[in-house]
DNA sequence: CCGCGCATCCAAAGCGGTTTGGGTGTGCGC
DNA sequence: GCGCACACCCAAACCGCTTTGGATGCGCGG
């Protein structure tokens, strides 16, 4: 079922009927309705590989799953920002192509995906604060979003991202409005764009209360439940041990408390605890009313939306300006904080 | 840079230069050797669409998400099973198309994807045990493979699954041996192909050791930490409260644990606890040589990788009666089970 | 009656590759 | 010296769609 045997079939040239379903002027309506009537009949659907040849436009955005996933953990992030960008595309008619980067150079990997034509843009993840690939892509002029930020990046680009040092500085500022003194900060991998940035608000915060940062109680790691559990029994030991944890996602959160229930301790009486929630919807904070832990929380399906249309519209106003956009965390109080113990 | 323009700054016709590149003879050596030397210089890549149009074959195989994961919650295991399958993929040179499944008809949705021509073979997920998607794509002529089964499919298909069935059985006939009578099972949502199969593995098992299943002892849900601490803590207020517990997966398990250590009990001496593990990279199951709890284990990246592997070869070989896999789970002891209390 | 504008429709030229079906030139056997 | 096999190369058709640049026929004003 091609364009023409259609076309043969309604006795009609193949420009016609392309004009007809296209929404084309310059098409009779009598005719424009039996070409639609007959293209339903028959089932026809165009092929996208021969439109997108003649167009140009792929009808389709790039994710790319780095390389290093193969031994290191696989973000579970990802899938939910996935999810949710990928409603906002296959509302538009666009498709998702997941290319898993081949270990090593990494530049021109990139640079073949770009030049393939596969897709018409790219959204980018898990961005390192000085990352080579934003202005590898700049160049290539292929249009782009960014999912977090670039911190020691200096050319526009467009990016969402999650107000990461504001939501630490608050979280850590509740902490130390309630007592605490010695607050933890059980972070993501080291590297990370949004690691250096909660860091930061963490170690702002500490400083604005008079509280000088206490490197030994900061760590840097993959985001498991085991590592929340085995940093939190290591802190506890501790001469001085922390009254209070800040986690950078629930799973860590998860873990914490594993420990400190394990050590007789209860939550938010002797120890507390805030992480952050992506939202994860495998992963809920509890119920809607009743949440588990105290949090600062962005559900990253949304943002994944919101990425998406950003990327969308940059494909559809060439030359604008790269849009940039900041989420703000929300507050979320649970039953994990407390007033510090003396 | 075009495969035209490249012949033409080489002096040969787009022709040869096809052939040379594409390893077909009919080529002189030092002329290849030229053409290849000259690609890598301009640096050269054919354009996948028009290739593509070309040969009929996409270079892409599709990985669908389904609809109703706009409001249900985003299975989990999608991201390694895709990070899996992703390496084979890559390694051979083909990408992952990503649909989102429109909702409402989900068989047009399919049967467009196939017309389309952009993938060459589909992997189908979370198949239900009458699942119409398998019949379908059998009839269009894509070639597909089934991560798991569809137990009342009569017709052959290629699919690779674990053993659900046995795993559970296995691990119910642990706790039996243990001396326990009261085992709930705590599973995944109703209606997946995988959880039916684990239910039928620990009910045969229980009858097998002569207890008579309980209905009040078993759980369908999406497989979260909440569900398994509410679950376990409603179960442990009954009359007769479960001494043990199956989960179909770490998340759930991690969840009883907190339900059963909150009341005072300890896990491996008060409770046992069998979980499934699917080897999710971010949800390790303790480390490699100390385990937290005692599991079936079946890495799904590892069959993901397989099941990519599986779906190539079928595409490869057209007209090749279908495949399966059925993958053994790994029995890992770990400090979660004990003898039943008396 | 002529010429012009308008509404429809179509032929043909791409898009960038692959592939079929010859061409050409050389070396070799007879 | 002729014919044939062989190695090498190429022109052109094709994949299925879009899009440019006309063609055609009609009604209408001058």
């Amino acid at each position: 079922m091609t364009l023409r045997t259609l076309a043969e079939s309604l006795g009609l040239s193949p420009t016609t009927v392309s004009r007809a379903l296209n929404g084309y002027g310059d098409v009779a309506q009598e005719t424009r309705a039996r070409v639609q009537a007959e293209a339903r009949a028959q089932g026809y659907a165009p092929n996208p590989r021969a439109r997108s040849l003649a167009t140009g436009r792929a009808m389709a955005i790039g994710h790319v799953i780095p390389a290093d996933s193969r031994h290191e953990i696989v973000n579970p992030v990802f899938a939910d920002f996935i999810a949710g960008a990928g409603e906002t595309y296959a509302a538009a008619g666009y498709e998702i192509v997941l290319s898993v980067m081949p270990e090593g150079d990494e530049a021109e990997g990139y640079r073949r995906l770009a030049r393939s034509g596969r897709i018409d843009g790219l959204l980018l993840q898990a961005p390192r604060p000085a990352d080579r690939r934003i202005a590898l892509l700049a160049g290539l002029g292929l249009p782009f979003v960014v999912h977090g930020r670039a911190s020691e990046e200096a050319a526009p680009y467009g990016w969402l991202d999650m107000d990461n040092r504001r939501a630490f500085a608050r979280a850590t500022r509740h902490l130390t409005g309630l007592g605490h003194r010695r607050i933890a900060l059980l972070n993501g991998p080291e590297g990370m764009d949004f690691a250096t940035r909660r860091a930061a608000g963490h170690a702002a915060a500490l400083t604005e209360a008079g509280i000088a940062p206490d490197p030994a109680l900061v760590r840097h790691e993959p985001m498991t439940e085991f590592y929340g559990y085995t940093a939190a029994r290591e802190l506890t030991g501790l001469a001085a041990p922390p009254t209070a944890y800040l986690t950078s996602s629930l799973l860590i959160a998860v873990g914490v408390r594993r420990a400190v229930e394990e050590a007789g301790l209860r939550l938010g009486r002797d120890v507390s605890l805030v992480t952050h929630d992506d939202g994860l919807s495998y992963l809920p904070n509890g119920t809607p009313g009743r949440p588990l832990f105290t949090a600062t929380q962005a559900p990253v399906r949304e943002m994944g939306r919101e990425a998406a249309a950003m990327l969308l519209s940059a494909i559809a106003e060439p030359g604008r300006p790269p849009r940039t956009r900041l989420i703000e965390a929300e507050w979320v109080e649970g039953p994990s904080t407390g007033a510090a113990p003396r």
